[in-house]
DNA sequence: TGTTCACGTTAAGACGGCGTTAAGATTTGA
DNA sequence: TCAAATCTTAACGCCGTCTTAACGTGAACA
């Protein structure tokens, strides 16, 4: 049988030692982190199956976690928490979070909610083997870490720009209207005039990547990414 | 919007009007049941999204209706229950609940775990959605991508013509009068002679799938796309 | 066999959407 | 608070698309 792998991020030497021990005894493969920083660089490097997650790091709010997480990945995340604040549950949850568990936990319960997290992980797999890193031609794009590259060289994209050819290149092949890149750039849609806007996005995103290929015009309809 | 209908299994009627009336303010449709029996004749009657369930049920243990539903759904379970005992919990997990909450719950709690429970659901729905693929002979229609090949080759459609393709390989073998083609295509039929326009974008059609004989012209009438 | 009618085809012109540039407004970071 | 980066808006030329007109074609019918 393969072992599941498991990625804690947790910054409490001590429950990190409960977890990880936990696990080792019930045959799970698992990686440590105490940081956001270190739970990212791990994940794209191990790649888990299951998130073990708590709130409090040093470097950045756990929720940040879970929104990285999610910009490229749908692996399931199980929340451990010492905030029992019904807010701070709902919004985790919210944000992309599949479980959470206030502190002090049981650990049956957790490998209990384990196993419903790989049960759902592989109802999914068949569709889901997504890497972190995209690659089209000459360009490419690093989700995890947000950096993309064009003929191995980094170049800079503003938020909007990088929001919008995320939007495109995870739809590659497929057309999206205006109304939807619209809808998912400018969440509140009566902000500005974001038809016109995003011409001039499209342009400068067309002049970064050194070639307008990669972004095909569908007119009166929207655009979509090719493969080149 | 489809509203996503959840059943409420449930035998305290307290709680079961609580769990409604938050479902409704919520905009949710649902159906309630307060025993096993009710529990699964309701679930085959209505197919729910999501099961809302209480362990404590008159006829039978609630774990009977999760053993009962998986031998034929997989439809998200969120376990709601008095009892508060590890095993109890581990034990309804194991068993293919999704999620268990303890009751006294939150409210606004329950409903972001819905939404958990609802997003998982919709992430499985995405895979089954993959088959709208169009053939006809030489002709392939990626309706899902908004893309049309001919012999394996992309073609470029102008919003009409694509619109206009997608009516009749839609209603394949069916004849559709000039008239509703227009309302279809041209949603205030004042606009121009599209009588005469049809004329033309059928021809342009024809000739850019490399053949006339994908639409056959019936006179006085309209036109039909046929299998060829 | 000629007439008529609906449809097919082509081409031209009008129209509107798009790409592009640049300038003003706004946000961000030191 | 100021400077730099980013976003929004305006303007304009170009090009694809839609509409319309004109003519050709073939079938039905007397």
């Amino acid at each position: 049988m393969n072992k599941s792998t498991i990625l804690v991020i947790e910054d409490d030497r001590a429950i990190q030692n409960l977890i990880a021990t936990t696990l080792e005894i019930n045959d799970y493969a698992y990686q440590t982190a105490s940081s956001y920083a270190e739970g990212i660089m791990k994940f794209t490097s191990h790649n888990p199956d299951v998130v073990i997650l708590d709130l409090g790091l040093p470097d950045k709010d756990g929720i940040e976690v879970i929104k990285k997480v999610r910009t490229f990945s749908g692996v399931p995340i199980i929340v451990v928490s010492a905030r029992t604040d019904n807010e701070d549950k709902i919004n985790a949850l919210d944000e992309g979070a599949d479980d959470y568990l206030t502190k002090p936990f049981n650990t049956q319960e957790l490998l209990a909610r384990i196993r419903v997290a790989l049960r759902h992980k592989s109802y999914n797999a068949e569709k889901d083997e997504q890497s972190s890193i995209f690659t089209n031609g000459n360009l490419k794009i690093d989700y995890a870490n947000g950096c993309v590259y064009v003929d191995d060289e980094e170049i800079h994209l503003t938020a909007i720009e990088y929001k919008l050819l995320c939007l495109l290149s995870k739809n590659t092949g497929k057309v999206l209207t205006h109304n939807y890149i619209k809808k998912e750039i400018w969440l509140d849609d009566n902000g500005c005039d974001s038809q016109l806007s995003l011409r001039v996005f499209v342009t400068n995103l067309r002049k970064k990547l050194k070639s307008p290929d990669y972004i095909k015009t569908h007119i009166g309809i929207g655009y979509r990414m090719v493969k080149v």
